[in-house]
DNA sequence: GTCAAGTTAGTAATGATTATCAATTTTTTG
DNA sequence: CAAAAAATTGATAATCATTACTAACTTGAC
């Protein structure tokens, strides 16, 4: 997808785009440094609630107090690992119910599973 | 169900166990800030994040930056309102995809789902 | 190039959450 | 019941993610 972005702007978008790791703003911020020694946290921050703002980013949860986002943002189920914080797409299932068992097969200890809609309710809409 | 707590952890559990509200832990604290004029916020974050790790509690999503909780910890699907910030049981529900045009009927406007398993992943577990 | 609008770096401010620690409350044990 | 020990708390300070602010810098239209 082309973008008529700012530099960085444009350099932000691309690595949330091109990764799976449903980064936080400080992650997205470190793979940036190199490239462009100046980049601002702040900036990072900015284009990220924009991108949300927008819809071209969702937020996927909280993992220690951080927001993790993704820019894929089709509906798919997640997985967060309790112990080292990571967040991985889960894809390839054809049913909730053999969602759990294929799950379980790679190796994955389900804790809990959490469900939210998102939307207006009656008042707001 | 009957616990062995101080007053303070009591009334804060007692707080969380009788509302649908998923309250934060402010909204815990002003709830009790009557009963317990001395009471300190510091003492209901402790105590939820006691629960928490007890598993006594869970934390369903972060709302304007705020942690949600719910005692109610046998997995059921929120509605989250984008504008009001509400957060929502859904409970009377037979299968998934009934579970949408049930929430339309409500007047729910729905714009995401979000499913999130938690866990271990195979290198943690 | 020039001007206006958009974007940024750097820093300060905000606000939720956590840590600290002396004082208080609760529990244990006699 | 009364110590002594353990757990809990209030008050406050510290931390840390995120947001606001502003002057400087880019960018894009002409």
């Amino acid at each position: 997808m082309k973008r008529n972005f700012s530099s960085k702007r444009n350099a932000i978008y691309n690595v949330l785009l091109n990764t799976d790791t449903h980064p936080s703003a400080r992650w997205v911020y470190e793979q940036l440094k190199s490239d462009f020694p100046d980049l601002s946290l702040g900036t990072v921050y900015r284009n990220i609630s924009l991108f949300k703002n927008e819809g071209t980013i969702i937020s996927v949860c909280n993992v220690n107090g951080e927001e993790r986002v993704d820019a894929n943002t089709s509906p798919h189920p997640h997985f967060v690992c309790n112990c080292c914080g990571k967040v991985i797409d889960i894809n390839d299932i054809s049913s909730l119910t053999a969602e759990s068992s294929s799950l379980i097969n790679q190796g994955f200890a389900i804790e809990s599973r959490l469900v939210i809609y998102y939307g207006k309710c009656p008042e707001c809409s």
